[in-house]
DNA sequence: CCGACAACCTGTGAGC
DNA sequence: TGCTCACAGGTTGTCG
């Protein structure tokens, strides 16, 4: 589920819950995510108060100061593919761990105890300590942040030069750009009328233009949407179903393009006459208009 | 450096 | 009902 959108919705419900608690305790179910979780390190936050609840890329990040010592660090939580991170809201009665359950984290603000949890099947994420950010490993190598104005059309431009590689691609390189999943790849390419198998190295500067544009309206409009349904989301066990009903391209195969046929309306309609692709790239599916995407 | 691809792991839904 | 297969929103590592 999560892409940019929903780690910054996420981000968003847990700040003022967190901003001041001291963490208390921290209980494991499973010590490998995707990498091993340092165990120790990590209880060796406990006793520590935060400060800020930061995004970097599709990273939280949980600022951590200990008095003691006057030091900060931080905590990294990463949901990978299919994780979910949330504040039990019944912590005085917490139920049983759900099967793909790793952690929690009880948390004390003033004196209210609060309930971390975090569930991930696939077991893409991360949990990891972060002594000094910009040594760790799995943020020095990250690129751009997309609402940064050093993500601008000039840029993508300039750093797309002979570059023969699909610009959905290019925009999914987290090395280059962070926070373009899947989905908003595929729709920032429609909303910008560019082909997303056309060579990185042939987009103009109009179209770099309209593409860095694209991706930040996409995903400034799905955050919008998240909060709207922040609840279901985190509070209990329903689907996100977001920014879903928005969605110009992705998962649309075979049904009728937005902008060549909008009267084509529901997407039930039978064999409309400009219908979405689907193609694959790199292995991910890939949505596109051929007719309005050059 | 670049680009293509496999790998990590489990769940779900479609088709038979 | 049960089996098999394709596919799923991320990211790293490796190989040519």
């Amino acid at each position: 589920m999560p892409e940019l959108p929903e780690v910054e919705t996420v981000r968003a419900w847990l700040a003022p819950a967190l901003i001041g608690s001291t963490l208390r305790r921290v209980e494991f179910r499973r010590e490998d995510l995707r990498y091993p979780i340092p165990v120790a390190a990590v209880h060796g936050h406990v006793g520590q108060r935060v400060t800020a609840v930061r995004r970097r890329a599709k990273y939280l990040l949980f600022d951590t100061h200990d008095d003691v010592s006057n030091g900060t660090s931080a905590l990294l939580v990463h949901l990978g593919m299919s994780g979910r991170c949330w504040l039990e809201p019944n912590p005085q009665d917490p139920p049983a761990w759900k099967k793909h359950e790793h952690w929690r984290m009880w948390w004390m603000q003033r004196d209210t105890p609060q309930l971390l949890r975090y569930e991930d099947a696939r077991r893409f994420g991360a949990l990891d300590v972060v002594p000094d950010e910009a040594a760790h490993r799995l943020l020095v190598t990250l690129g751009h942040e997309p609402f940064d104005p050093a993500f601008s059309g000039a840029w993508l431009h300039r750093s797309t030069r002979r570059r023969t590689t699909a610009i959905k691609t290019f925009l999914m390189d987290a090395k280059r750009v962070v926070g373009v999943g899947n989905i908003y790849a595929s729709e920032a390419c429609w909303r910008a009328g560019v082909h997303p198998l056309k060579p990185a190295g042939k987009v103009g500067r109009v179209a770099a233009n309209r593409l860095v544009q694209a991706v930040r309206d996409v995903l400034q409009e799905a955050i919008a949407a998240g909060g709207s349904t922040l609840k279901d989301f985190v509070g209990g066990d329903a689907n996100p179903g977001y920014f879903q009903q928005r969605l110009d391209v992705y998962a649309r195969g075979g049904q009728a393009c937005h902008r060549c046929e909008p009267d084509g309306e529901a997407d039930d309609a039978d064999a409309p006459a400009f219908p979405i692709s689907r193609s694959v790239l790199l292995g991910r599916a890939t949505y596109y208009c051929p007719v309005c995407q050059k």
